[in-house]
DNA sequence: CGATCTATCTATAACTC
DNA sequence: TGAGTTATAGATAGATC
């Protein structure tokens, strides 16, 4: 009978630790990867934020997603307003006594600092290698028609033109 | 009375377009960019999956995150992948009645392609222009705290040591 | 695989303090 | 301003096709 059927178990609560199973594993990344564009693009037009997005899969795909028209009018207005910073700071140096308490946490982050500066040189390294083209240049008519699909769908969703772009390449190994 | 006071009309339904009283965007901001950076935090974990993304908020804040401890790595097995793409394509050539209809599409994707080579350029500018240092030089002491913060409350959600890092730039017109 | 469904879980808009 | 509350909208785990 239809009704003895149990339809579904609905969306069971999970723990956040690495998925065991490699297809459970894919699975979730697809769906969780187009939930985060989603949530990025929403950002981007409710707040007119900006957010460029770089996210390899476990699988070693590729996906990048970006709102980067005009980011070095960002930089610009950021390069601008910078000079006005010091004028704060030299304030906040009037309670010189609370500085030490600080200055272990300025360290720490600088040590941060030194990792993301790393991360940005490896996205430097990315760049250089070219692989905009050269992995366009070995994609699939398949997968590029499917990569347009996705640009149309997140297009429509967003209803406005947008620089949004998936890349996948092809699984060789399932 | 107690009861007589409406304790929430809860979350309502919202249009995805720019808000328009600063405040609110700001708040929202707030709210959704702890949301999105809490969402790839848990892609990371469950997935095993790398992400490294810029965030500037409508008021020229910067945020940024990532999880990029060995995108070098990735990289170098991407690039071991690509020979064998070919092989694929050239599967896929059989086919050549097919190939028409794709190249528009094809044609389409080499144009956002550009616009995609055109963000990776700007924030390679972003780089050169050694915008870590200058800003953490700028930041209070106090923003430095509050970045200090959120940092430590991520890991503790992850409950495991994160490359995350979060900006925050004084607000000096509000 | 990918699409769909559905019951739940999670994120969050509006409100309060 | 920032931190909590509540109710609702939205995301999604697991199942099915």
């Amino acid at each position: 009978m239809d009704n003895q059927r149990k339809k579904s178990v609905g969306h069971k609560k999970i723990e956040i630790k690495k998925i065991d199973k490699a297809s459970n594993r894919q699975v979730t990344f697809s769906k969780r990867r187009q939930g985060l564009f989603k949530k990025a693009s929403e950002l981007c037009v409710l707040c007119d934020a900006h957010v460029a997005m770089v996210v390899f899969s476990p699988s070693d795909k590729l996906f990048c997603f970006g709102k980067p028209n005009n980011i070095d009018t960002i930089l610009n207005s950021y390069l601008n307003e910078t000079t006005e910073f010091e004028d704060v700071n030299s304030l906040d140096n009037s309670s010189t006594y609370e500085h030490e308490e600080y200055n272990r946490q300025y360290e720490e982050a600088l040590k941060m600092l030194e990792l993301e500066k790393k991360k940005l040189a490896d996205v430097k390294i990315l760049n250089k290698s070219d692989w905009w083209n050269d992995s366009i240049d070995d994609m699939s008519i398949e997968e590029l028609q499917q990569f347009m699909v996705s640009i149309k769908e997140l297009r429509s969703n967003l209803d406005q033109p947008m620089l949004c772009r998936t890349m996948e390449f092809l699984d060789l190994d399932e």
